[in-house]
DNA sequence: GGCTTTTTTTTACGCGCGTAAAATTTTAGT
DNA sequence: ACTAAAATTTTACGCGCGTAAAAAAAAGCC
């Protein structure tokens, strides 16, 4: 055996017996070439460990396999999960995923968008900030890079949206409050940087009124992504008032939730549904950690593998037509009412 | 204005006057160009945009500005608070840093180096899995590429080793607990994939015999990255016995303590400081929702900043010496006790 | 076996930039 | 103003690969 260094395709080719067009050929697409100069060239590289230099190879390609993945917040573990999925998933695919974190500023999606730009990628997988986005910023973006929106929606932009369906998570999450007793009142930022905060309070306004109740929205002050202080904070204020607008409170999202069960714990208030219980207390995400709070919540859960799935085979489509896509489409999956012991 | 296209750095350097080997030379290092000619261009550079294609640029640098940071598993809050203060870091030292996580694959994470090699990068900063990962394989990854490993130690790996130290987490929060009631018994899990694990228990079990008690170690089964539920099962487990070995329990890390407290909560138990309590819960990590826990975890905090500053700064100079440091220093950051209510 | 069609090889060029060497210009020092 | 040093320009080549065009070889078909 002579395992001795590969330096470029050039010498790959050599060893393999086969011409350096037909070598880069099938780099490009194994399938592309006949099958027993495939199964040669794949002998070779068991042989001889040779990997195309990536610079080189994206340097000539009109378009290379590399996708972003851009989230707004990656230290909320509700994004590193849908990071990860979605990440396995463009492998799968036959992508380069590079993972990119905004970290809840608009300077620096911006800047991660521009860099992006740079590395001439397939595609993009945007979940942007939302409203404190550089909307102009993103949607000269989208015009020049096939970028798929998910998560959070800015209106027309990007060739497609994946994102869950706010309603159906207000809407069984209220139903089946209201069913089990006091409806809820809602529990939000004043200020949500989400668009999908602004979706469920509407929804949740709606269903109310469908079931001949009076909405009752409790809007806390705070900015930022610390949303667990916020949601404690918020709390405290609100039981510190005489009489609170509902004895069941429905958060717009978990981590607000987590903040607001420990304010009650630290209140010495029982939360959950039994008779000796003083509030129930239900949200929405099915965030990682809501299993384990205390008590653990009730939530709506949103469909990570499918939003992860369809982002990515949309994304795929895209890139497989030259990218554009017909028509913009919105894709919502419907949440799954998850029931615990918060209410 | 003529805002024509710039195509490349022939282009660019043409419009501003500058020969191209000075306009590169620019673009490695601006110092490294005359004040006048540096300021020609960064006039130019505001008339026409223009970024050097990063393809070419790596391909032809012997050394590019990458820095790989990889984390045994991004969707754990600690790591992803961790990574997002050292990729600050990375930016401002210059570097052009890329996330990756091998989500407790040990095969995903020989991949990750396996790529990042191809990407020529100035240095990696490397989380290891630690107990699962293929050290061979990163032994030799360490020899080909400057690494500096960070949280956790592979012995005699890499040119540096940043972390936390363990024995510091240890004593102070046993310390305190013997204080200020029953001495702990130390909760953890039978196979632990960190190797700070095993330092932890090592040290508590020294600190325990050095302040005269007899150290009680509470084993839980379960493997992978679910610590919140192997933490919960253990405690149920646990909890059912006739007697505790303590009514004061140390849990290895916050996210077994996030468990641990879930499942006392279920299970009915007051868990904090007072009389009335029948159970002191402490931890280490100051993991980022371990202020949200009910009661809040009393821990140990890391100091986040410290071990990400002088990771990067270790970095930066193993780069600038080329790559090689005269010695493998081990640096460890002490702990920051952290009161709350759960013990 | 002779034909057409598909695949591969040959040949050659280009991508955008790094970088070395020699020639030239600019700067600093006195 | 003169000289040595520093910076810049010129010139030229190379990096590793994509890709186009033409020639050659292999495969498929009756």
């Amino acid at each position: 055996m002579a395992p001795r260094k590969i330096r470029n395709m050039e010498e790959f080719a050599a060893v393999s017996g086969i011409s350096r067009p037909t070598v880069s050929k099938y780099f490009n697409d194994p399938d592309s070439v006949r099958r027993s100069t495939r199964e040669r060239i794949e002998q070779a590289l068991e042989r001889f460990d040779y990997r195309p230099n990536i610079f080189a190879m994206n340097q000539n390609r009109k378009l290379t396999k590399n996708v972003g993945i851009v989230v707004p917040y990656l230290a909320d573990p509700f994004f590193a999960e849908i990071a990860r999925n979605i990440e396995e998933k463009c492998i799968e695919a036959g992508f380069r995923p590079t993972l990119y974190s905004a970290y809840g500023d608009p300077a620096q999606e911006a800047e991660i968008l521009d860099s992006l730009r740079a590395l001439k990628p397939a595609g993009v997988l945007l979940a942007p900030l939302g409203r404190d986005s550089d909307r102009s910023f993103i949607e000269k973006f989208c015009k020049d890079i096939p970028t798929i929106l998910f998560d959070s929606n800015l209106e027309g932009m990007g060739a497609a949206f994946v994102g869950s369906d706010n309603a159906s998570f207000i809407e069984q999450t209220v139903d089946y409050l209201c069913r089990s007793g006091e409806p809820p009142a809602f529990f939000e930022m004043r200020h949500p940087a989400n668009p999908n905060a602004n979706k469920r309070r509407i929804a949740y306004i709606k269903k109310m009124e469908s079931l001949g109740f009076e909405p009752q929205v409790i809007k806390v002050d705070g900015r930022g992504w610390g949303f667990e202080e916020i949601g404690r904070q918020g709390a405290f204020k609100l039981l510190e008032q005489p009489k609170l607008p509902s004895r069941t409170i429905l958060c717009s999202n978990d981590r607000l939730a987590i903040g607001f069960l420990s304010a009650c714990y630290e209140k010495g208030l029982r939360v959950g549904l039994g008779d000796d219980c003083d509030l129930r207390v239900a949200s929405h995400d099915d965030h990682p950690f809501s299993k384990f709070t205390c008590p653990s919540l009730t939530t709506a859960a949103h469909d990570y593998t499918a939003v992860s799935n369809r982002s990515v085979e949309t994304l795929t489509q895209l890139v497989e037509s030259g990218g554009r896509l017909s028509a913009r489409t919105e894709t919502l999956f419907p949440a799954r009412l998850i029931l615990r012991s918060s209410a």
